[in-house]
DNA sequence: GCCACAATTGAGAATGATTATCAATTTTGC
DNA sequence: GCAAAATTGATAATCATTCTCAATTGTGGC
C-alpha cells in the first residue's frame, strides 16, 4: 500500500482524521527527497502560500512517526531532522559537522552484534540510535566547508 | 596524572584558572558513580550548604568534557547525563525507557566495523554516540518500573 | 606579599525548539 | 444535515541551557 493510504489506515484505526491539512503535509514529504527539519517544511508551504502553523505540523509529524511513515533523527543541538521512511529499512547515519551533511549507512553486522549484546543482557530493544560525527570527504579535503551547517554563525 | 592534575594542566594550557568553585565541582563528581544530571549536582551542593549557581556549573562541566575528564551523553528529551572519565575507556549505552537506568555496553568489533565504514566513506570520525534504547531486565520482567525514569509524570 | 589585569562567578534575562491551551472550525458516522 | 469528536492556529508556556554584565577572585611578575 502506498504512503497516503497506509497513513489513512494508522489514522481510522486511532479514531483521528484524514484532514486537508494532513493531507498537504503528507504530500509535501513525498515531495522532498532526504532529510528535513520542521522549519524545511514551513519554508516550503510559506512559499506556496499553503500557511500551515508550527503546532500543527510537530503534531503531524509525530502522527507520521507514530504510523511509522517518518523517522525523526534527534540531534545533539538543534532542530530534529526528519526523513521520509515509506518503504525504506532501518539506516544509520553520519553527520558531517562542518557542513551538516547527512550521510547514511547500513550494516547487518552491527546491527546483529547488537542484538546479541541486548540478549546477553536480558534488555528488550524497542530503538536505536548510533550517529558517527565528523568530517565528510569533502569538508576534510577542502579545509573549507562546502556549506554552513544549519544554525552556524 | 590523577583528575586534579590533569584539569590542572588542561586548564593552565589554555590560560584558565583553578578556582575554588571548579575544585569543588571536581570533587563532588569524583565522588559520584555512574551517570548524573546538572541538577544531580546542583542538589548535592545544595544538601552541602555549598551553593552554585547553574550556569558555573554548565560552564565548568563543558570545561571538564573539553579536557576529556568527563563525557556527555545527550538524550533525546530531557537533560543530559554526564559521566566522569577519569582512566575509563569509551563505552556506549542502554537507556531503559521505562526506569531511566543507564547500562553500559562496549564491543570492540561494533567500533572496528564504525571504523571501516567511514574509511570506505572517507569520512573523518570525531566522536559518536551508539544508544540503545528499550526495557531492561527488570522492567520486562515486571511489567512495573522499578523506578520512575526521570521527568515522568 | 602586592598589583594589574584577565578570568570567573552568580543573578537574572534570553534563547530556541517544541508542546500545551483553548476557542473557533472541520470531519465523519449516521 | 447534525451532533459529537477531532483538528487547527494563535498564543502562551516549557525547560534545559546559554548569555549578559557587574562584582569578585586568581595569577604571574615584581
Ligand atoms: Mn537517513
Ligand atoms: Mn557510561
Ligand atoms: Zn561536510
Ligand atoms: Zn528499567
Amino acid at each position: 500500500m502506498n504512503a497516503a493510504g497506509r497513513f489513512a489506515r494508522y489514522l481510522s484505526t486511532n479514531r483521528l482524521k484524514m484532514t486537508r491539512t494532513r493531507r498537504a503535509i503528507l504530500e509535501e514529504i513525498l515531495a522532498i527527497r532526504g532529510h528535513f527539519t520542521a522549519d524545511d517544511l514551513l519554508a516550503h508551504f510559506r512559499r506556496r502560500g499553503r500557511d500551515v502553523a508550527p503546532a500543527t505540523l510537530y503534531r503531524t509529524l509525530a502522527r507520521l512517526v507514530e504510523a511509522g511513515l517518518v523517522h525523526r533523527i534527534d540531534m545533539a543541538k538543534g532542530q530534529a531532522r526528519y526523513e521520509p521512511m515509506f518503504g525504506r529499512h532501518h539506516h544509520d547515519h553520519m553527520i558531517c559537522v562542518s557542513c551538516g551533511k547527512i550521510i547514511e549507512f547500513e550494516n547487518r553486522t552491527i546491527e546483529r552484534i547488537q542484538a546479541d549484546v541486548c540478549r546477553r543482557k536480558r534488555f528488550t530493544l524497542v530503538e536505536h540510535t548510533h550517529q558517527l560525527r565528523g568530517h565528510c570527504a569533502q569538508c576534510s579535503q577542502n579545509g573549507t566547508p562546502a556549506a554552513r551547517p544549519r544554525g552556524a554563525s
